[in-house]
DNA sequence: CCTGTTTTATGATTTAAGTCATAAAATGGA
DNA sequence: TCCATTTTATGACTTAAATCATAAAACAGG
């Protein structure tokens, strides 16, 4: 995260984007800098079928799509705003110049992709060899730790749909609701009143 | 990639490791940066059944396992020489002060990590909403640009085992066996002598 | 050159998750 | 407050890939 004042000053401007707007299309190529300044982003892909597999998702403070700023590479997803959102975008030539200046959001961003390819090994792993279970669980372990949800007397509530939970790990709504329900009689999460928590 | 007389120069040993052996292992703590001066590692996981899930296949030159060094995590997968292998071994300690001395090797860890984290969206939209097929394909197309295949009169040769295939993307043996068929049937892809060319 | 291991191959069978259909409850805008 | 949409829910059924069994071909090390 770039503080606000540091990309205004480099000449960033902030935009708003309406809930399901799209921000950037999969295929183009890059050419901006994005922080989020309030709300909520994704990234997605659709398969040949329309069918939606989430890449990630970006909470306030957080950038997104960097990478393929940095390779000169189209986007592999889509980037959409889940609710309304107000975002910094920085050109790419002023991006590189204040990075430049600023050696030290060199490491910031380092951590911030060490991060994220952190999640994207652990979930890859998850999705590819384990059951429904575990893949759900572990989202949620994760997501415990690096999205914001909140603790309060019933625990840690789990603030994602159960079809987010199935674009996240890859399996469909209904086998999250009925795995969720397994989860749930196994004592490792509970259900109250349709929101889940752990 | 850190040329070898910089790596050097700041302490980093080059120590060889039989093929099979084992690098670093799953969910202990990094304190060293890797770098391949000679050979073939990879990182996977095996999940409770001893099925395996590749994560990556590293060569020459590149480096791997620096995610959790820098967040002072645990590794989330096993290293593993695939071949007798030499590496450059260099404490966190040294490695942190030769970024701070050379700040455009940062920017190449960071073009390093973008790469990884593009080819991991790539994959991991493919082996949660594609088919077996699109899968394969899709693994085969970045193994050409990025894996060290090599073009002769009948085209690239993809040199990984079906076995390996599987373990990149999630899919039983047979079932690449049976996929790669296909591809052929289709035109896809050329089999010579067992070998698979595109 | 032999021999044990790995890789590729194929057919039959099983099964877990996907698909399809349907609906109640909750949510949110007008 | 009403109504359209989204979310959660459940049962029946289908299916694609996994599993199991078996074997031939290729390869690698002694």
């Amino acid at each position: 995260m770039i503080t606000p004042e540091l990309l205004e000053k480099h000449g960033a401007l902030k935009k708003s984007f309406d809930k399901n707007q799209v921000i950037f299309e999969e295929g183009i190529f890059p050419s901006n800098y994005f922080q989020i300044f309030l709300g909520e982003v994704k990234m997605s892909n659709y398969n040949d079928d329309g069918r939606e597999f989430i890449q990630g998702i970006f909470y306030k403070n957080q950038s997104f799509g960097e990478p393929p700023l940095f390779l000169n590479q189209k986007y592999p997803a889509n980037a959409i705003a889940v609710e309304d959102t107000e975002i910094f975008v920085l050109p790419k030539a002023n991006f590189m110049k204040l990075l430049e200046e600023n050696p030290k959001i060199s490491i910031k961003i380092i951590e911030n992709l060490a991060q994220r390819l952190y999640y994207k090994s652990v979930m890859a792993a998850e999705i590819s060899t384990q059951e429904p279970e575990h893949r759900v669980l572990k989202l949620i372990d994760h997501g415990i730790v690096y999205f914001n949800f909140k603790k309060d007397k019933n625990g840690y509530l789990i603030n994602f749909t159960r079809q987010q939970i199935g674009d996240l790990t890859g399996l469909r709504v209904e086998t999250v609701i009925r795995t969720i329900k397994n989860l749930e009689k196994k004592g490792e999460l509970k259900i109250i009143n349709r929101k889940v928590y752990r």
